[in-house]
DNA sequence: TCCGTACTCGACAGACCTGTCTACCTTAAC
DNA sequence: GTTAAGGTAGACAGGTCTGTCGAGTACGGA
């Protein structure tokens, strides 16, 4: 961890990068470590000390791309200031990711499904799904809605069935249909009558 | 095909019954065809005499799905005479296939993010997507919304999406969460002006 | 009785997989 | 100059995978 400058990134960044090339576009199980090591460019050796196992490169590729879409998340949210735009804020960014012509669903759904029961693998991905849920959670309680959490998986439905419909419909505008519909149901879930202020905040 | 009672069905029956347990629950690249001939208590030439290949038994077993899912809805439907309360009657089938302990979430999401580009595979995925929103389209359209296709891309998020919560977070009541949402959307989507019988079936 | 159909059993080829191991190289710090 | 860390190269073990093949069995109909 010494000196690793721009000049040539270290055998984990590589082999970081590969993985989440070739993982994301193929699949886990059809990725070889053979081909992720040649595609990095770095020796087996060096994949065994860094990761331990091929779930150990599994998981820290699921980490990365959640640390990616916190970093995402947290720059949309920036842009606005109240919550129910920030909501909003999020499909715009899920809509982002779809113009990405290698975008291929969501990473954590199909690792998901390729993982066995109880990996650590789904662990990485439930943390995910947490941690979005919380986020819509916590932004609809400050916006005063009186059921937060009902609203919050709903929108979770449309995020989830997004990312499904972008991939395998090849329709990126899901991510403005999904917006369209959230929307609405933001439009129309009662409001607490304990927070009046909040009323003041609807459109 | 002569006489295949009860007694004992027959070899294809077996592996497609095998398939389905064996590919839905684990996976398709994790199961190997050994143990696929091993629990349908059939010989491998059986396998390849009636299906080619394994993908060839894929395709078949997402076919069988692909069928009782029809079948199910086609059921549903009949239950209703209204197109609104039968495109919520299709949540409420979904949400009959949540309660079943083995479910593990929408077989072709997860054989599709499990297959090669192009596959076969992909394309009977592909047949069910576009079955089950040209059936919300013609519901909608019989319901008379002024924009159907917009409308059933919105409600096939929500059924993707509770699809996928059920499994990832082993949430049954995603069926009763997107009904919900389903009904909201249903509420405030505009009715084409033409057909003013369609606006008295509003509640 | 003979024939065709559907099926079983087990061995096998050839490829690919993960993970380990030895040996060697480069670089920087002390 | 020595030492240690991080990396490279490639062979190898031991297993699993799909798909093929030859040989044999059970049975129903002509």
């Amino acid at each position: 961890m010494a000196a690793r400058t721009a000049a040539k990134a270290s055998a984990r960044e590589r082999l970081l990068e590969a993985a989440d090339e070739l993982f994301y576009s193929e699949g886990i199980q059809t990725v070889g470590i053979d081909r992720v090591i040649e595609h990095a460019g770095v020796a087996k050796a060096s994949l065994y000390n860094t990761f331990r196992s091929k779930e150990g490169l599994v998981c820290a590729y699921l980490e990365l791309r959640f640390a990616r879409r916190r970093d995402l998340v947290a720059r949309t949210l920036t842009r606005f200031r109240a919550p129910r735009e920030q909501v909003l804020g999020v499909f715009d960014a899920l809509g982002e990711t779809f113009t990405d012509p290698r975008y291929n669903g969501c990473a954590f759904a199909r690792a998901t499904s390729e993982a066995p029961e109880n990996s650590a693998v789904r662990k990485v991905a439930e943390d995910c799904r947490a941690w979005l849920r919380d986020l819509f959670a916590g932004l609809l309680t400050a916006a005063g809605y009186a059921d937060p959490d009902t609203l919050a998986r709903q929108l979770l439905l449309l995020y989830d069935g997004a990312a499904q419909s972008a991939s395998l419909d090849h329709d990126p505008s899901a991510a403005t249909t999904a917006r369209a519909a959230a929307s609405v149901l933001l439009d129309t879930a009662p409001l607490t009558t304990a927070t009046p202020t909040a009323q003041a905040l609807r459109p």
